[in-house]
DNA sequence: AATGAATGAGCGTTCATTCAT
DNA sequence: TATGAATGAACGCTCATTCAT
């Protein structure tokens, strides 16, 4: 019988560590040897768990955003008024934003590397565009496309300015600038479902 | 003497000719052979001209900064209401969307290989930051750090969204949003100069 | 003790089944992980049987030519006349061409990596230098040395070019023709003993 | 301008240079790092002259052959009777029988490593094909295929042999029962044109 | 000024081999 | 006995950079 592993597991074990890696060199600039050194590991057992660099990468990515949708969806799911998401939102934003920073990196990332090869209608990739939009659609309790395509646009602005290193954007100041916008924005043009859950 | 002129200006047409290159591959996976050939030269030529890769990509971001600045502010110029200016933003989104991705394609790209070298304090980078901030204090016409930032990050996230391949984010009709948004702002939170420039 | 007998049968075995393999792909080509998978067992019990790829490689050699050399003679000791032989010379080259081919590409292959270690007078290489001669030598039934080898020679020829690719030799007429040229040999320059078994 | 190289020529001496390498380890067990050394060069500059080592040992095998064919040719148009060229034969093949033994490995390495892929219908075989026939041919002076067949599978025989290390077998007296046996088959069977050239 | 041949460290990847289970 | 996870040296190959011309 051979070491006992969990194949799986570890696979994500390593997929875990690999994050700050990708997100800080960037996948042409990380080299499987300095991954494998950072995870402990040889190179060998690298590729024992990964066919090649790409894979590795693409299974980080997917890896990265199944469990992005699933804390969002878990955090937004017990809050009733718009209020309390929107402050949720902002909390989230800055709390985690060195991780919404870096996870920024990878999809920018893998975007660039996957161009022009139809990835973009991949299931995979039509889960991930998701992830924002149903992250938005909660929090507003509405399905008003224009207005979640809206604060999506923002959030990910908000997260592009830091990642981009102006500090002096205020990611608080910003999230109640936003949220005094829906509300006048509703109250001037009507809406008959101001409260989600209800 | 005259042959300083040309150098010059030599350095900067093959800077122009790099734009797209470093845009679409990233720094780190363009060679230095793929720009010589695609500019037509050796790799003898481009070193003459730069002293090594990465002097180059910083060449090429410094010009690129500049000549944005200097067409936003000229092209701002003349128009006098916010109406004019929210079409004006609109239509440049739109019609310069392809090149506004590869312009942040650049920027991410210099953010993540400067980290942790305290550029964020040079000259360079703060001239870099004025670049969405002119524009937006420019279009809006008014002094409203937050306001300014909160369109800069709205117009930043347009970008990222397209960037990475969510082409259902409309860029007209979110401008539209963001103009009634601003409108309803101010309207509601009151604002004793509703339009630029008088 | 009976544990014993089926390591040396399993081993057998286990040769039997690289033939192939090691004959299509060549040793430096094939790797121990793809002999295993052929296999149907793991890596660590390839190694369990055989110390390192080299020995795995020269008992492969060792078993390889004993068989032939049992087979053969048992093959020809039924036979009688010359005429006799010669056809079953064609024949044996014809059916078995295939195993012929690969039982080169394993000599060769063997030699080639050999080189320089005087396994030339090894008794290993004196066995294998007596598979064709043995073979020849029964067939002719005589004992004059050159033209047992050019007899061998000829073998050897076929089986190359065939090996090469060179489809357009036909073993049973090159055989028939290598019969006509040994009786017009031996008519002319008189042989005594025209008949093996005599 | 840039170091003047005749590529072209550069290119055949670093084939000429390689020829032994290859013939003594194999196409798969030598290294480029090993080839690039011996020839006194960086890998680089052995890529910068061949794409790949495939590449790299399709040219020298392509090489060999055509210079090979040359040889063979000029050589043989000066003799007349065939006498004489049955022992040019026998001195060709004793005075390069190195040679002979290298160019072999390198044909059976590289007929193993072409195979189904199609390559025997290729332009470059088929010369390939003609490099022993003709050179029968023009020895022989006739037309006989089934003769030159035969001549070159005992030519191809006797180098195999050496080849696979067996320094019993005697070039020249080979060659000498060579020339008997196809006289003696000559006479026997009849043969309208007995001196080539005539 | 301009070329491209030359370099060699370093990349992604492979593979014979070891060893805990 | 049998497994396959783990190793790391070494492979084919690339590429920023240098330099003779």
């Amino acid at each position: 019988m051979p070491k006992i592993v969990d194949h799986d597991l570890y696979r994500k074990e390593l997929l875990n560590k690999c994050f700050d890696l990708f997100a800080q060199k960037g996948y042409a600039s990380i080299t499987m040897r300095q991954i494998a050194k950072e995870l402990g590991v040889s190179t060998g057992t690298l590729y024992h768990y990964f066919p090649n660099k790409k894979s590795l990468f693409e299974h980080l990515v997917e890896e990265m955003v199944q469990q992005e949708i699933a804390i969002a969806t878990a955090d937004w799911k017990t809050l009733t008024t718009r209020q309390q998401r929107a402050e949720a939102l902002g909390k989230y934003l800055l709390c985690n934003l060195d991780y919404h920073i870096k996870s920024s990196y990878l999809m920018i990332d893998f975007s660039q590397h996957q161009d022009s090869q139809g990835y973009v209608d991949s299931p995979f990739w039509l889960r991930l565009c998701e992830r924002y939009q149903s992250v938005i659609y909660e929090f507003l309790g509405l399905e008003d496309r224009a207005l979640a395509d809206f604060m999506m646009c923002f959030v990910d602005g908000v997260i592009l300015e830091r990642l981009l290193g102006n500090d002096r954007v205020d990611v608080v100041e910003q999230c109640t600038l936003m949220g005094k916008m829906i509300s006048a924005y509703l109250e001037k043009y009507g809406y008959e479902k101001p409260e989600p859950g209800n």
